[in-house]
DNA sequence: AATGCAATCACCCCAAGGTGCATATCTGAA
DNA sequence: TTCAGATATGCACCTTGGGGTGATTGCATT
């Protein structure tokens, strides 16, 4: 499914020696949706002057159909810098789309926009708004910010879906029971509550801990205290 | 300290008959600061009209002779409702020093700020931009959510306060045997470690576990977990 | 029908946790 | 000095958790 070329014309790479060359980019991807030709040159050659990878779009469109729904394959951190005034579809409403997709910040751009338009794009959870002329120094800056935001949403969404699926690989019970057991209730109490054998509680808390991966209890009263978000 | 008329002269407060008539307010405080008397006074108006306290000010230097350093006793919900244009310290100044008072939301109010003055405030961390004309609606919706936060966040740095209390209360060696309790450890590996007799080890471990007023060992770890942000 | 898995339970054993009782040293406060 | 609290330890007893062996039942897939 995920392309093993993940940008075959629009981003060389610098391909480092002493990185494997498939890695999507050293530093984070920065996907620039500009339409103005020239500026989205500039922003590109910038962003990969400092060692980012860099796809450039001159519409939102072009930029949704590269990455469809919201089928992202995580691929390292990577954030939207992205001009509001665009044809067709802005920066706010392609905002919209990705609201649930937090691990992807935006940064929005614009030379000509009123107070309520950059208060808009702030209310809609917009990381920065930044304004043309804009200064290589604080561009740069934001962007890194976003990247750190990025990866580390990344890091943690990874982490509840590995989460996820131990939970999903026990059995109800087990759940049940593991989740008794986080809540600091004795073996016996949870088989008088679940009119079960004391035996059979400790199976299933046994193989509670088993599937989750935890050591002891502590650890299975973080992980689902975690889950339980 | 915590004075017992919270607005002696500022606030009336509508002394509804269900309530205490010295609590600080029912729906929560907002403190405005504008610098026009009239939009003040309508300010003032409207929120208690909808049920709020409010404290009305001309200028940023009135409110902080009020509250003076940060310490702001923490009466219930309150957020600040201030003008970015005023004379002497700005909104965005008035914010820098309450920034780490974050159980203060702040919601920026201006009629002819610049595009640059907007980004400015949202990236000080302001809550929102609202630029004049205010709709009413509007403003009562922010104001509603900033005491929302307000709430919430005084609620989790009293609970934060409580459990530090308790740990202060506890002896070191109280300390020390909790942190590895929670980290899994068995009694035997921490007398180990701490060169120990294992009765010692359940003697700190019985007093940690009542100092905390945790029932059991998974509420100490949520207790620990917590403390360790 | 056969196989596999989840769930259930009994009996037994050992390890770890929880407590009461008794004792002892040390340090700082009254 | 005396007293309180923290720290430390030993002994004994009971509870609780952890785990092995073996067996049964029900459901679903093969």
């Amino acid at each position: 499914m995920s392309k093993a070329k993940p940008n075959p014309n629009l981003t060389p790479t610098p391909a480092q020696a002493d990185l494997p060359a498939d890695l999507p980019a050293h530093k984070g991807l920065v996907v620039v949706i500009e339409d103005h030709q020239e500026y989205l040159s500039a922003l590109k050659r910038l962003l990969e002057l400092e060692g980012y990878a860099c796809e450039a779009h001159l519409s939102a469109e072009s930029f949704l159909q590269l990455h469809p729904p919201e089928e992202l394959a995580p691929l390292g951190p990577c954030c939207l810098l992205c001009d509001v005034k665009l044809p067709a579809m802005s920066g706010l409403q392609l905002q919209e789309r990705f609201a649930d997709l937090k691990e992807m910040p935006l940064i929005l751009m614009s030379g000509n926009s009123g107070v309520h338009e950059v208060a808009e794009g702030f209310r809609a959870g917009a990381l920065d708004f930044l304004l043309k002329p804009i200064d290589a120094e604080v561009l740069l800056q934001r962007v890194s910010q976003a990247l750190e935001l990025s990866a580390q949403r990344q890091q943690e969404r990874q982490f509840r879906e590995g989460l996820r699926e131990r939970i999903e690989g026990m059995s109800a019970r087990e759940r049940q029971i593991a989740r008794r057991v986080a809540e600091g209730m004795l073996n016996r109490e949870i088989a008088a509550e679940m009119h079960i054998a004391l035996r059979t509680v400790k199976l299933h808390r046994h193989r509670a801990l088993l599937k989750l991966g935890a050591k002891n209890v502590p650890e299975l009263v973080r992980l689902i205290q975690i889950e339980a978000l």
